[in-house]
DNA sequence: ATGAAAGCGCTAACAT
DNA sequence: ATGTTAGCGCTTTCAT
């Protein structure tokens, strides 16, 4: 930076009010300051930017796994929405671990990111590093979020989610069902387990078992053999996410079990795989976009506010169903029904 | 910092090699230093430390897309090795944009990360950038490579992937094929479309057609209707990633053409979805562990070196062949032959 | 083994 | 509008 100043003929104040546009600098000087730093092919060195100003400009996201489809989803709506102001997202996995993700924060932490947006893959023991950090920078919970603590947090309403699923099936006819889902560990897990309880109550749907894994295609394989082993079959299979679903449609077709003539199977994320499988899966979508939207704006805030005490924001998207092939008889297979949270109903055709 | 020193009643100095270990410190001053740390609850700023040190323990690794599964399962791979040493990884995305490439890169240089992996999203695009950024920092290209330039690769031998891939399908006595991939923009899209017309003229196949788009899903469903309309079918498909060959395989099933029987189909890539589709897919392992590994060992070589030119290295890992039911009657579904790029041949169960 | 002091590259008061 | 100067929080000579 002495080097440009140098060249252009004046200080490095100068140089740094010309080259961030902090303050008005005189046309000459300001065109003969950035003539200098293009031929020195200079760059800002924003550690010492953000030593100095307090202030690094970047965000940090940790996220329980990156190889589920629904958390790179999600990766890309924040990053997106990051592109507009230019900030840097740093983006870290805690690979299902509280212990790996405590060490993430801690290392955001020391990397001085602004703010923090978590998604913690415990609801009990994710919470105590997420309310300490949570005491010394913004953070907004994304997606999952840890119990008993009041931190922002947005997401969808997995329960409204479940409620849509089952009443689906039920006007579909379906009387007795299983739920295959994951271990109720962490928010998304307890909540779906809930929702789909609550809602198979309210429709009288007879509920022949609940297994709980992990949400891996592994699992869905398994959870298929089990549930067709112990004939008769329910009339339909509730999976707590589309990987489950995908790896119990797979397995279903292996043994023979005709989805949706014999069994009906739901999913749950509308990750990229519903579409693709055979049948289709009927899912809920998560919009990503406005997850991703409403949570900077909370951190943002946040940021704004600082320490006023403000209680804990939390926003619940209503997410839509959509209704596929593996829930309907098979007359349109390029078409999917939308049923938005508010009860509107559209129809589209899709990949093509 | 200070008032830890304050609190120890030594130096900050003191506290900086108590806390580094840069240099020896008396037992007891290291244990009141330790301990005021701890009361204070004080974590070192790295921003601050890097700026001192001139190193930030900082890696930055781009890659063009996290949509595509294999990306995902590369970064784990890289994260996993870097967990040994408490390096932080700066992860971005250039979405399949080479503008985007050339943001990502110069904000990952003013971030002052100590080495940067790129996975160049074009291989003539991408080119400027990338050997001007390699010129400032170390950088090793990993899986994707730009043309043209000599800087340090490493990946698979796409070529000899393809290669087996193709000599597969002619011991199954396929004598004719479809080839259907990316535009060759990109490095592995380029090699793969060589390596495919190469094998196909060495084992005497008809190519019935190329058909080249995107690595995407959508693209394998919009080839399969291309193809099975302008019949007769192929004995073959080879599919340039996986992603292709899983929307290929749905688009066949739902027009009634019976994989492998009909027609054989073939992936590159053994990402997750391979297994979990029916029937599950053959298709090319990439040895995510290996490249990540070779390829951060470089990164420190470079750095070791530093600006003795060493000539470029260049290093392309032998994938192996993962026969599926995709090409081979169902005979047992749930095994796979594994043909290593040695030439060994194993046979496992899968997913259960 | 420890402390004093300089300085990493930048920005923001404070002066002019 | 521009320059001078102090200092962000740390590490590392250089003394002792």
């Amino acid at each position: 930076m002495r080097d440009v100043a140098e060249r252009a003929g004046v200080s490095t104040a100068t140089v740094s009010r010309a080259l961030t546009g902090s303050r008005r600098v005189s046309g000459d000087l300001l065109a003969s300051v950035l003539g200098a730093a293009r031929e020195l092919d200079y760059q800002t060195n924003r550690l010492a930017a953000s030593l100095r100003r307090r202030q690094t400009n970047s965000l940090g996201l940790v996220v329980p796994e990156i190889g589920n489809p629904f958390f790179p989803a999600l990766v890309e709506a924040v990053e997106r929405e990051l592109d507009r102001s230019d900030r840097q997202l740093l983006l870290c996995e805690s690979r299902l671990d509280s212990t790996t993700e405590c060490r993430q924060l801690n290392a955001l932490l020391q990397q001085q990111v602004d703010g923090l947006l978590v998604s913690p893959c415990d609801a009990l023991k994710s919470r105590e590093a997420v309310v300490a950090t949570a005491a010394k920078i913004p953070l907004v919970q994304l997606d999952r979020e840890v119990e008993g603590s009041n931190l922002d947090w947005v997401g969808i309403d997995d329960h409204a989610g479940m409620a849509a699923v089952v009443h689906h099936l039920a006007e579909c006819g379906g009387r007795s069902v299983v739920f295959v889902s994951e271990e109720p560990a962490n928010s998304s897990a307890r909540r779906r387990l809930k929702g789909f309880l609550d809602s198979a109550f309210e429709c009288e749907m007879q509920v022949l078992g609940v297994l709980l894994g992990t949400f891996s295609l592994a699992w869905g394989i398994e959870a298929a053999n089990r549930i067709v082993s112990s004939r008769p079959l329910p009339d339909a299979v509730v999976c707590g996410n589309d990987l489950i679903a995908i790896g119990m449609l797979r397995e279903l077709a292996l043994l023979d079990v005709h989805v949706p003539e014999q069994l009906m199977v739901t999913g749950f994320d509308d990750t990229f795989l519903a579409q693709c499988c055979l049948p289709s899966l009927t899912t809920v979508r998560q919009p990503h976009d406005e997850i991703a939207a409403k949570a900077l704006e909370l951190l943002a805030a946040k940021d704004a506010v600082s320490k006023s005490r403000r209680k804990a924001q939390r926003v619940a998207v209503i997410p839509s169903l959509i209704i596929r092939e593996s829930t309907t008889e098979r007359a349109n297979s390029f078409a999917e029904v939308i049923m938005a949270g508010d009860g509107t109903v559209a129809e589209r055709s899709v990949l093509r």
